[in-house]
Order: C-alpha cells, then structure tokens, then sequence
DNA sequence: CACAAGGCTTATGTATACAGAACCACTGCC
DNA sequence: GGCAGTGGTTCTGTATACATAAGCCTTGTG
C-alpha cells in the first residue's frame, strides 16, 4: 500500500470518527510526522479529503477539518433522499429479483443479529453494506454510484453522532427489507417510497439523538 | 496563480476541448515540460482530474484520459435529470421570484443574441451560466450544489460532441425561459417537468448530432 | 495608550534527487 | 521455433532541500 494511501485512510478515519474535531488545523509538518511519512504523500492525502469535501483549504493557512451543522445534516439528506430514491427505483427496473429476494430475507433475520450485541451487529452493518452494493451494481449508472459513493462518506460521519441503539436498528432492518422487497418485485414506485420513508425515519433519528454540545 | 491550479485549467480545457483525446497516457515528466512546471505541481493537477473523473489511473502507468461512450452520456442525463430537476424543484420553492423574473425576460431575447453570430453566442452562453448559478444559489443546499457542478464538467464535455446549430440553441433558450418562469412562479413541479422536457430535448439532440467515428 | 510599520518566524508551494517497481526487449534453453 | 528468464530502461512514488509568502509579534511613534 502506498504511503499516500495510508495516509489517507488514517485521516479519513480520524475525521469520520471525530478524533478530529471539525476546525482542526492539519498542518503539514505536524501530520506527516504524526503518520510517519513525508510530506509529500500526505499533500496528496490532504487534497483527497479536500476533493470530497471533509477538509477545506483554509485561504493558504493549512486545511481545516470541515464543520457539519444541523442545516448540513438537513441538505445532506435532501441529496440523499433524491440519490438513493432515484436509485432504488433505477434497481426495480434493472436489477436482478432474486438477488434482492436474498437480500430481502436476511434482513428480515436481521433482528437476532441486532440484539446478539457488537460482534454480530458487525454483520449487520456488513448486510446493509452489501445492500447498498447490490443496489450500485444493479443501477448501470457509474455517474449516479460514484455520487452516492461521494455522499455515504459524510453520511457515516453524521451516524457517528446518533445512537445506534437496538431499537432503531431492529427498524431500520425492516425498513431496509421493505426496500429490497420492493425492488425485487420490480416495482420502482414503491422501491422510492419505501426509501423516502426510511431516509425520513432516519433523520429524524439523527435529530432526535443528537446532543449539542 | 499557483502552477498546479495552471496547470489543473490548463489539462482541464485539453480534455473538455478534446484536444487530448480519450485514452490518451499523461506521463508525469512528458506533460510537466510541455506545460513549463515541476512534477510536482502537475501530479496534484492529476490528482484533482482523477477524483472528477476526467481521468484515471491506469494502475501504475500513469494516468489515462477517461472515455465517454454513448451509454456514458445517456448515464449521465440520467443523474442530471434526476439532480437538475430537484433543484428546480427547490428553486421554485425557496428562490427569490423577482431574480428569475429577470432571468426569464433576459431568456426571451437571447434569440437575437443567438443569432448575431459568434461573439454575442458567447453572450448567451454566459446567460445560461447565470441560470445555473442563480439555481444554485436560490437551493440552499451546498451538497447538492456541488453534485451538479461535478456534473457540468463531464456535460461541457459532452457538449462539444455535438453541434451547437442556431435553431437548437433558439430552442434551448425557449425551454431555459419556462424554466425560469416556472421558478420565477413558484411551481416546484412545474419547474421540475420544464427541466425535465428540456433536457431531453437536449439529450436528443446531442444523440441526433452526434458522429461517430 | 493605541495604531501602524517592519522584521522575524513558520507555514505552504515548488523543484529536484533518489529508490523501487513494472514493463519491454533480448537472449538462451528446451 | 517458441517460451521463459533475465537485464535494462523508464516510469511512478517518496523524501528532502529551497524559495516565497503570509502572520504575528515587537517596537517605535503619534
């Protein structure tokens, strides 16, 4: 793996899980002695994390680790609610049934994973995961995964800040099943709905739980 | 200007003019001579392209200019539609009535402008551009905002593939004054059906002008 | 005492030198 | 004659040294 790489990740690790806090300076010297590589690599790094958007050049006095507000969380899923609709109804049209059949019925097993405690809600997550993928792969859209792609970094960094409890999840399983069921019987209308309805669900999760400072 | 900006502009209108063609290999030596700067600067160049999408890397060898085939353009209308049209959706809710009011009466002349031949075009061109930004600007969402000028770069792209004849651009400006008027109006659906014929229509055309080689 | 100007410090921006890896061509062996 | 191995060349990836500019602190003056 390239030095470059490494350093990427670990920033946008740090980042995403808020060990470094929004306003952070990351100043070159400093980070490249932290990571223990040159600045060089770690320039290319800090442009990456620019490009999408979780760090900004702060006017040639470094990069700053990017803010996000309760109004950012709003238009985040604004856009995300029009991605991820559009793209759940593009996979009723397109995808495969039976794939999302399967994914539909381990979702609906999903609760036992949930409520089993942390190990096992790794497997969760990981089912989610291969939603998500199943849904970029049935799309044919490069333009519209790389969009969603772009969107899901901020998006983890915003959950950070919800508690995951076993409630929600048992929900949001449900909800996800309903979208898989939607686009496995090939019905784009319902697949939107049914990813509005969670997208919304969702959110107002987020704000519910989320405690400002 | 830093030399890695110039040289991000300069690689930027190669590829949208198709002055380098797609497939094209951009050595890191070949190209930081040919545009007077260090490797250095030219490898951020680079690396901003890559994450547009402009090019990508071509494991380990460089970086290739990236191609747009058919189903990459009908693609790319897809997520276009999908994102213009709730932004004109939003527009129209939250934008100020007056601001697309003029837009609109500036649209209705643009076909004397059109055509009065190649200097007053770039006129139009640049009134177009002002929609977009006023669009921008009326949504309040930065996230999508962002999405859509990811867009505009791949589309002036594609843009150049077709010919730009007078009766079409007439045409567009038509459609670009219902836009308008749809928002001036505060029609969210409206303006979402107005960009949705529009860019169709435009889509249609590029396909119809198109020359394959 | 406050404001401005100047120098010093420290940051980024750039260039270049070096190392490692990959590809290509050439040669030798089967 | 074909294939595989090896050597060379050339590329990218990395490190470091240097220049330049921006900020801040200090000092002097009004």
């Amino acid at each position: 793996m390239r030095a470059s790489d490494k350093a990427y990740a670990a920033l946008r690790d740090d980042i995403i899980e808020w060990r470094l806090a929004p306003g952070t300076v990351l100043a070159e010297v400093e980070q490249s002695e932290r990571l223990g590589i040159s600045r060089t690599p770690l320039r290319e790094a800090l442009s990456r994390l620019t490009a999408e958007g979780l760090t900004t050049t702060a006017g040639g006095r470094g990069v700053v680790v990017t803010d996000i507000s309760l109004e950012d969380i709003d238009e985040l899923f604004e856009l995300r609610e029009t991605l991820e609709g559009k793209a759940a109804a593009l996979a009723a049209e397109r995808g495969d049934a039976a794939t999302f059949e399967q994914l539909r019925s381990e979702l609906c097993q999903a609760p036992s994973l949930i409520s089993a405690g942390d190990p096992a809600r790794h497997d969760y997550y990981g089912l989610v995961g291969r939603l998500d993928a199943a849904i970029d792969a049935a799309i044919h859209n490069s333009y519209l995964a790389q969009a969603m792609r772009s969107l899901r970094v901020h998006l983890v960094r915003v959950r950070r800040l919800a508690a995951d409890d076993a409630e929600r999840l048992t929900a949001a399983a449900a909800e996800h099943a309903a979208i898989a069921e939607a686009i496995a019987a090939g019905n784009p209308r319902l697949a939107e709905a049914a990813t509005t309805l969670h997208l919304h669900r969702s959110l107002s999760h987020v704000k519910a739980t989320h405690t400002p400072q």
